[in-house]
DNA sequence: TTACTAAAGGTGTATATACACTTAAAATCA
DNA sequence: TGATTTTAAGTGTATATACACCTTTAGTAA
């Protein structure tokens, strides 16, 4: 029966992507603890904020500007949607369907963009502001890989 | 009713929970394709990867290597265990369990290391090998900040 | 030794993630 | 115009993630 070696698994847990999962777990957690009192998670967050900057948005396009497949954000909508954060209204033709914030999701985020601005310099007094920003940098650097064969 | 300013929300696309979420779904899925031939996860190699590593090791101590919470292990070692690639085996006292790979675990390895090898290879010619060791090195260093208060 | 505390682990619940597949509507082509 | 293709979206299924809570066992103190 074949094994591998230790020297073979030796290089593993440089592994990019254990490393940024690892990473985003972490992180995730952060963020989540600051806004724990809005009961926002990390994405919820991110959702609001990208829909209230567009006003509405069909939801093919607010799934290209957060990087996420269509499905997922589907999914990902619903909880959301149940909160009354948001709401889906018809887009341009009968295919789409168009998302906006509520009053309540205004709100919301009146309430929670102080909380994720103190888990933001939290971060940075961690890392040091100029690294952290290098480090964002690189990370969008990083995810153009996507579009590659 | 409040509202939250469309300057105040031009911080929120540098988010650090954002952006490294982000790039950790583009960096999944250049892993899960490229490992696509033996259906394991990104997640699930990692799992692999350092169990090997380590022979045999408790539930709680595999958490702590792979930073993840105790309760997503558990969940995370299921469908391992159902395709037979690690057996759960009694620890040193009756309260602990330990995880070790078994023979098609270890065989799994042999397949699947070369075809994550070639996704590592390919995210370090696209960002460079020098580059990519930094960004790896900061992700680290970013996600020391889960022992803070 | 008994009672309390700490350690190890699992379950319930909810969200996040994406692939394969399906449906419906719009756009384009022959 | 009618047929084909493209676009937008949802569902089924499976994995990933973690908090709150519970049980069992080991260790420690009174």
């Amino acid at each position: 029966m074949k094994k591998v070696t230790k020297k073979e698994l030796s290089a593993c847990p440089d592994c990019a992507c254990f490393n940024i999962r690892k990473a985003s777990r972490v992180i995730t957690q952060v963020y989540e603890e600051a806004m724990s009192d809005t009961g926002l998670r990390g994405t919820q967050f991110t959702v609001l904020v990208v829909v209230a900057i567009h006003e509405s948005i069909i939801i093919t396009s607010l799934a290209e500007k957060l990087v996420m497949d269509r499905t997922t954000l589907t999914r990902n909508l619903k909880p959301l949607e149940k909160q009354k954060l948001i709401e889906i209204i018809p887009g341009a033709d009968r295919r789409t369907r168009a998302v906006r914030l509520t009053a309540a999701g205004h709100e919301m985020l009146v309430i929670a963009l102080p909380l994720w601005k103190k888990a933001q310099q939290k971060v940075a007094k961690f890392m040091g502001s100029e690294r952290l920003d290098n480090l964002i940098g690189e990370l969008r650097a990083l995810e153009k890989i996507a579009v590659l064969p």
